[in-house]
DNA sequence: TCGTAGTTACGTACACCGTACGTAGTGCGC
DNA sequence: GCGCACTACGTACGGTGTACGTAACTACGA
């Protein structure tokens, strides 16, 4: 029988092919693909152990021939779709680079709205991830800094667009586990909201919402809070 | 019967006590106690209704008569320890009074390590959200800038501050639901990433940890991430 | 060459989850 | 004081992750 007993592992140690036994049906990469097209269709939550088995056509168990835990699939899930960036020859303006880094990344997370959800730098490890992160430093080669400096901003500039997605697709994510729509449930909310600005002890935010600004431009608002973060770190200003 | 028709609702809408009936046994502000020392003390993933009931010392789907779906738990949950932020007279010194928030905003979710987790911004309208938002505002009386741009500060800076402590506590927290310790996870994850910087196919990664900086002072690393965000919206700045 | 150990495959079973639904009892509004 | 909205909660259903046992298979050591 197998070893089953709890030892301290990394999935990407662990060889695709054992020596021994009859040869494995799936590869690490059918797995991740299966469970990533899952997440894509029906969310995070649809992504189950026996769903995703069911997707590649074999028994849920079997699955834990390749996964010893849940938690492995979705690291295997977060290498996956990391392999979906695309890297270039560094230009030599770092700035214009980075902001390519931020623009791709966003895109991915639209494209795999689970992917925010998952993002951990407990993931930093997998194959993909260190290949972006070379990457990463390799358009910051022109910048005179520490790695340590680097390594932070490439971590703060991942961070700010883990979370502007994230907030960006909060209201559309929860709709998917709630029996009503997302429309209908932002109306409830922006009508109680009205309702408490109206008893006047929030006067400030009463203010922010007579601005009232048109439409929101997300694309801007993301673009503006990037080029803010990049020139903090910009080390040809004050 | 009650209404068991899934209308859109906000749960701060609806009355405490309502007309008819006996008078509830408990207040919305128990239930969220409840529910918050359970995940401090077993995380988020030990906050399930029977729990949550039990520690209430009443029957499961009680609970369902004061909260409609487990989401609006957690919607407590959040709201009750956002009451926790203490507020001030503003100081004039707009900077100095947002990182007192940030630092009390990180001190906040170190206390209770599930809220990065359920940080959104669908519970912003929370009363005691609110009164937080309207608090960071008037910090920022003295800066000359549209509500708009105040509010994304505001939401950048909370961003910011969620992320970090998500990042510092990624690790700990993983390893609640592990059957290994954090230290064993964290050994084999660094073994791994030293085979993988030995091959030579990512150099800057390698000298990235021949720097060697000695132990990381979070503290210092937060707050300089901090420092660089306020000075990216600092309007005194170029 | 052959036995055997290690591997793959997977069915069954268990504990737990959120919650739909039915029923009984309570007390306010008419 | 009647009726009804509300509280309380037991039961049950369909889902989850995964421990464990068993059977089939293959590469290696003898």
């Amino acid at each position: 029988m197998a070893d089953r007993a709890a030892v301290p592992e990394v999935i990407w140690a662990r060889p695709e092919r054992a020596g021994r036994g009859p040869k494995p049906a799936f590869r690490r990469a059918d797995i991740a693909a299966a469970a990533v097209r899952i997440a894509d269709g029906g969310g995070l939550d649809a992504v189950s152990m026996r769903h995703v088995a069911a997707e590649l056509g074999c028994g849920t168990m079997s699955l834990y021939n390749y996964v010893p835990r849940k938690e492995d699939l979705y690291e295997l899930m977060v290498d996956a779709v990391s392999g979906e960036h695309e890297e270039w020859a560094p230009s030599g303006d770092w700035r214009a680079d980075m902001i390519r880094v931020a623009h791709q990344a966003r895109t991915l997370m639209h494209r795999h709205p689970w992917l925010p959800r998952l993002m951990s730098p407990v993931y930093g490890f997998s194959p993909n991830a260190l290949r972006y992160l070379e990457h990463c430093l390799a358009c910051l080669d022109p910048v005179e800094a520490t790695y340590g400096m680097k390594m932070q901003l490439v971590g703060l500039l991942n961070g700010v667009v883990t979370m502007y997605v994230t907030n960006e697709l909060a209201t559309a994510e929860r709709s998917r586990s709630l029996p009503w729509s997302e429309d209908q449930e932002n109306a409830v909310r922006i009508a109680y909201l009205g309702s408490q600005i109206a008893g006047g002890a929030y006067p400030r935010m009463a203010a922010a919402f007579m601005e009232d600004p048109g439409p929101i431009d997300l694309d801007a608002v993301f673009d503006m809070a990037l080029a803010k973060v990049l020139d903090a770190f910009d080390p040809e200003r004050g």
